[in-house]
This record gives structure tokens, sequence and C-alpha cells, in this order.
DNA sequence: GTAACTGCAAAATATTTGCATCCTT
DNA sequence: AAGGATGCAAATATTTTGCAGTTAC
């Protein structure tokens, strides 16, 4: 499983974006890597708990979300979710405008930055700067 | 100011959510009225510890929640909004689909429900039951 | 070698729960 | 009168901070 991530990959993205490659951030996108899916917190810290300490988990998701590595997403529960981009890992830049995908049945959370925000029509005289959009539904496995 | 706000609004509002006219619950929708704006938990508990326990804020929020009367707002920075939805206010239902819309100079959250969300090209496969966006940008009095 | 990351301990905050009392209908 | 809402006290959980030791480059 784990096997199938390539640390070069996770070093790349680092340096990519002005970061040394250290246990816990390593450890971190591991387990993003390996889930595949947005994890809240708690889930993190689970994962991690053998080799990091909390407060290192706090530390790291912080600077990731800095870095636009990483990104929160709200839940109907009112919790929060954090997802690694895939085209953000790609090219380390950090979009303004996103698009979440989440599955409702396997959790699968997929980021679609190349998606195009259609235009939307706001009342008269607004002005948009960013516009981030969280679609619920059924991935391709789990739509048949 | 708070002249402004009707005692029947708020009244008429719980009713047609089976919801019992309570001090606590026309003290927080008082407070957002007046407000006008999204608000996070800290500000509701500031513009209401003269005459509410934490605790029933707490409560109260989460039970608007649950009615659909209330919204959570994710922001840039991490933190989560609560923000009253005006057309839910109307006619007491909970749509699925919503639209917010954040100024970034004044504060001011509109809740767009009125706004059909346009149809977006997903990958192949994918069906989408709920879109949630959130717009951040100008309102038209901070727009000029 | 130096700057930055990490873990530990502890402080500060935030959130939840239980229960007795009061209010709404 | 009865069920539900509220306040208070206290238990939990979450997040932040300071500092000393360790690691990356």
């Amino acid at each position: 499983m784990s096997g199938s991530i390539s640390q070069d990959q996770i070093s790349t993205l680092l340096r990519r974006n002005q970061l040394s490659v250290t246990e816990g951030r390593r450890r971190i996108l591991e387990v993003f890597m390996e889930a595949g899916i947005a994890l809240s917190h708690h889930d993190i810290e689970e994962k991690t708990s053998e080799r990091l300490d909390r407060v290192t988990v706090y530390r790291t998701l912080q600077t990731f979300l800095e870095k636009g590595i990483m990104h929160t997403i709200p839940t109907t529960d009112n919790s929060v979710l954090y997802a690694l981009c895939k085209d953000t890992c790609g090219d380390g830049h950090h979009h303004d405008d996103h698009v979440h995908f989440i599955c409702e049945i396997c959790g699968t959370t997929t980021c679609l930055d190349g998606l195009t925000i259609p235009f939307i029509t706001l009342p008269d005289g607004y002005q948009v700067s960013q516009v981030n959009m969280i679609v619920n539904g059924r991935c391709k496995k789990c739509a048949a």
C-alpha cells in the first residue's frame, strides 16, 4: 500500500513549496496519499500517533494550509476536513478558485482545480473575487 | 436599531420551524438581524453575554443548524461563521443548494438561495446531489 | 554551523454533559 | 401540568505556547 507512494514525489512537492523535508511533513503527506480522501484532524492524529506528536500535526497542517498544499473543506455536520489537492501537488501552486467533489458513499475527495467554475449572475453591482464550490454526490465508482 | 426588528417576524420564524419561542432563541435571532452579517461563535457569545449563558448559545445554534434556519460558512483562515439565511427566514424551509456571498470589505453575508447554481460538467459518471458555493467579493455598496 | 522542526509539559480555550430550576404552551 | 429550555458546575476536548533537544541543509 504505502509502497505505491514515492518518496521522490513527496520530496519534490515539499521542495517546490520551499519546505524542508522532515519526518512530520513526510509522514502526514504519506497518510493523505494512502487515504486518498479528505481527513479530519482527529483522523490524521490517529494515523500518525505512533510517530508524531499532536502538536507537530497542528503545526504541519497549518504550514500546508499556508502554502496551499492543502485546503479545508467544511462538512454538512459543521466540522472541517483537510484535503490534499492533487494538482497543487503537481505544480506547487495555489489557485484561488476551488471545486471540491466529495463522494457521499465512499468519502473520496477530489480537488477539481481543472474545472472552470461557470459564470454566475449576481445581483447588480456585485463583484466576484473568489469562488469556492463544494459538490456532494457520487463518484464514478459509487454511482453505478 | 433593534426597533426595526419585529418580534412577530421572529416568532413566526420559530413557530414555522416547530420551535417554541424562548428568550435564548429570540435574542440570538435579534443579534443576527441587527448585525446583518455572518458571525463567529465568539461574536455571538459576546453580543449575548449579558442575557444568555454560553451553553445556551451552543445549544441554540445547534438547533438552528439542524432546522436549516442557519448555515455555517467556512472562512479562508479556517474558522467557521454562522449565517442566518434570509429566504429561509421567509418560508421556513431548508434548501439543499446554497450560495453565500461574502463581502471582503464590509463583511456582509448574503445567502443567495434564489440564485440558480449553474450546471457544471464533472468527469464522466459523477453524480451531483448537492452543491454549495461560497463567493467572495465586493457587495454593491463596497464595489464602487 | 545555523536555522528550523519536533516533542514534551503546561497553559489557555473551546465544547459537552448532568442535573436542578424555570419557562412555554 | 408536562415537556422542553436554561443556567450553573464540572468534565472533556481542542488548540496554543515556551522551551530544550534534534534534524535538515
